[in-house]
DNA sequence: TCTTGACCATGGGGTAGCCCCATGGTTTTA
DNA sequence: TAAAACCATGGGGCTACCCCATGGTCAAGA
């Protein structure tokens, strides 16, 4: 199949199959008449599992480890399990960070109710910017 | 005062301060005997104002346009309050949705939990993928 | 059969906010 | 005076693509 139907079967762009044959996720023959790409089922699953692993929060350079791993025989099993285990802990930190964030855009937009917008005046740029440069 | 005195004293890096110059959101004069970048005070309290502003969440360009905003003598603050309350939005959107990656993962996790490691059989990739590619 | 619209390939730029490296000139310090 | 420290410039890299332009190819209707 061509480009576009393996994309619409997939449910994922062109381009998005265009960057993975590019850095080597995904390959595909080619029409020697006229050079389009030729994919077969296989790419099909391929690029179904490697969505599954995405929305896993897999990274393209650990799907890249994993096909390695299955291409020289190798369970790629063990390693899929630290993986993800390393990913939640990495998400994790991540929420908390960016809890941490609102609770700060929070408590400024909080400390903001009551002042006025400050005018301009040639020294300040934004009161209410300013008055939060001590946190 | 040069490149490396105002990162010191800003408390970030010479490749920030060139990528903000770069990018004209701090600005230098030139020491014309060597070219050099000379900052003055004012810049350095810009910088700390760019750092506030970064700590509440606000992007490069947002602050680009409050910088204008005040160039043009007109109050960036009401700007500022939008741009605040559109910024927690979107991290509480991100946060719900690395949440649901988390709940994916662990959920994930458990159900791998008893099953064994697949050995590879040249049509399965990763069976503990593979077992979750209906979701 | 011709045309026109859909499809294909390639290459390049853009995203956010920097970091890191290499090269070569300058300044400071011992 | 020579080495160490500092400066500028330019380019590549990161993440996972998206979007655009150009030009060749194909398929279906008039």
């Amino acid at each position: 199949m061509k480009v576009s139907e393996l994309a619409k079967r997939a449910g994922v762009t062109k381009d998005t199959i265009r960057h993975y044959v590019a850095i080597g996720l995904l390959d595909a023959s080619r029409d020697p008449d006229n050079g389009y790409q030729i994919f077969t089922e296989r790419a099909l699953s391929r690029l179904q599992f490697i969505k599954t692993a995405r929305q896993l929060g897999l990274r393209l350079d650990d799907i890249q480890a994993i096909f390695a791993d299955a291409a020289h025989d190798h369970s790629p099993c063990p390693r899929v399990r630290e993986l993800i285990a390393d990913r939640i802990q990495e998400t994790r930190k991540t929420i908390q960070e960016l809890s941490l964030l609102c609770d700060r855009m929070e408590s400024s937009m909080e400390a903001w109710q009551d002042m006025p917008d400050g005018e301009p005046d040639g020294h300040s740029i934004c009161r209410l910017i300013e008055s939060q440069m001590d946190h």
